[in-house]
DNA sequence: CGAAAGGTTGAAAAGCGTCAAGTTGCGTGG
DNA sequence: CCACGCAACTTGACGCTTTTCAACCTTTCG
């Protein structure tokens, strides 16, 4: 079991042999890798019940850091195999949880090829939601697990673009900035209505 | 076994009951998904070798049509699942393409995140000549097997801005367009340290 | 209290999407 | 076989979005 304080801790690193496969028991890991032209590209971020760290040909394809104070579980893979086979159920639910990261990864294809930056945000917003350790659902209060730089890693920009992203959406009535890391949702329709725009006026017409 | 000719025919469609999984034997299959807005993105394009229709939920979640001549193969999931009892070499085939699928799902992210039109549509261009069926290497000709629709679909963008990123390489000298569906490669290197180029200039700096 | 990191904003430049129009290539029907 | 017509492809000009550069403000932590 790892504990963690505060900041970032790399967990593990692109290209490193893959050992252990981790689980989230509290926190938030952001799982990133280094595009050729050096920038870093945020690929998801893991929430509690998570499962990081599986390997590609024997090493870890991504890097993985917490980004706040976290509780992580770690096993080595020779033991995880053991595990599996007197307990099956267990490969399976690792199965399903890669089908998850599938899901997932082909959702932000659509998000990051159709989208432009406030509607980004706002898909990341409203996923973001759906995680109980960062919604205060009562009070509307969302909590950023992820600062500016993160977040524009993530959504496949810079920080000022990002930041005006924020703007607009507050600008719209949509949400209201309390602290950088923390915004109060206003209108939850209003966010979702947004992914049904266009970019931003009409797109090529006719198809086969 | 079905066999088809000419243009785009409909393999299965996002939302319906998966019964069948499918394989290329010839020919080339996109893979796309409608969004919210109404636009289709290509997820992908298949090819000969390549496994498609795995169901989430015991449905389709996307979209598979062949985009010219092909040969497809298909089987009922029931009979699939008593090969796969029989022939367990056969489940792990398919795991590993699904692996496959989940890579290549991740570099997607990774292009579509930071690179600009210019630069997707070289990355494009790189993996297609990996594909023997479509890259002539003695000529070094590329014969591209979508048309400009389907091509800004996968690029996620227009018609129109892929088409001048076409221009662009061309005006480099990294291709030469011998047709709309066929280019010359003059300069493969170019177009790699092309994808080592910042989207501009320079982006943020520090992390963490 | 001071330094450093993170956050926020303005102005100018570049890329990309949109409107509009022209060209090429191919299949069909004469 | 040729001509026609449609669909796909290609290009120019304009405006919006996003990026870049630079500066200033806020918060955090030693």
């Amino acid at each position: 079991m790892l504990d963690f304080e505060r900041r970032g801790h790399l967990l593990y690193s692109e290209g490193a042999d893959a050992r252990f496969l981790y689980f989230i028991d509290e926190g938030i890991v952001r799982i990133s890798r280094c595009a050729e032209n050096g920038r870093r590209q945020i690929l998801a971020f893991r929430v509690p019940g998570d499962i990081l760290g599986r390997p590609e040909n024997g090493r870890y394809v991504n890097s993985a850091e917490t980004v706040g104070p976290a509780r992580i579980y770690r096993i080595a893979w020779p033991r995880m195999q053991q595990l599996m086979l007197i307990e099956p159920r267990l490969q399976l639910h690792l199965l399903m949880k890669a089908a998850d990261d599938f899901r997932q990864a082909e959702r932000r294809i659509m998000t990051l090829g159709q989208q432009n930056v406030t509607q980004r945000l706002a898909s990341f917003i409203l996923d973001l939601m759906r995680v109980p350790e960062l919604f205060d659902e009562q009070q509307s209060i969302l909590k950023l697990p992820v600062n500016r730089f993160d977040l524009a890693d993530y959504l496949g920009t810079v920080t000022k673009s990002s930041e005006r992203a924020f703007s607009r959406l507050e600008g719209e009535g949509f949400i209201r900035r309390i602290t950088s890391r923390t915004i109060e949702i206003l209108n939850v329709g209003g966010l979702r209505l947004l992914l049904h725009e266009q970019r931003h006026g009409h797109s090529d017409t006719s198809r086969l």
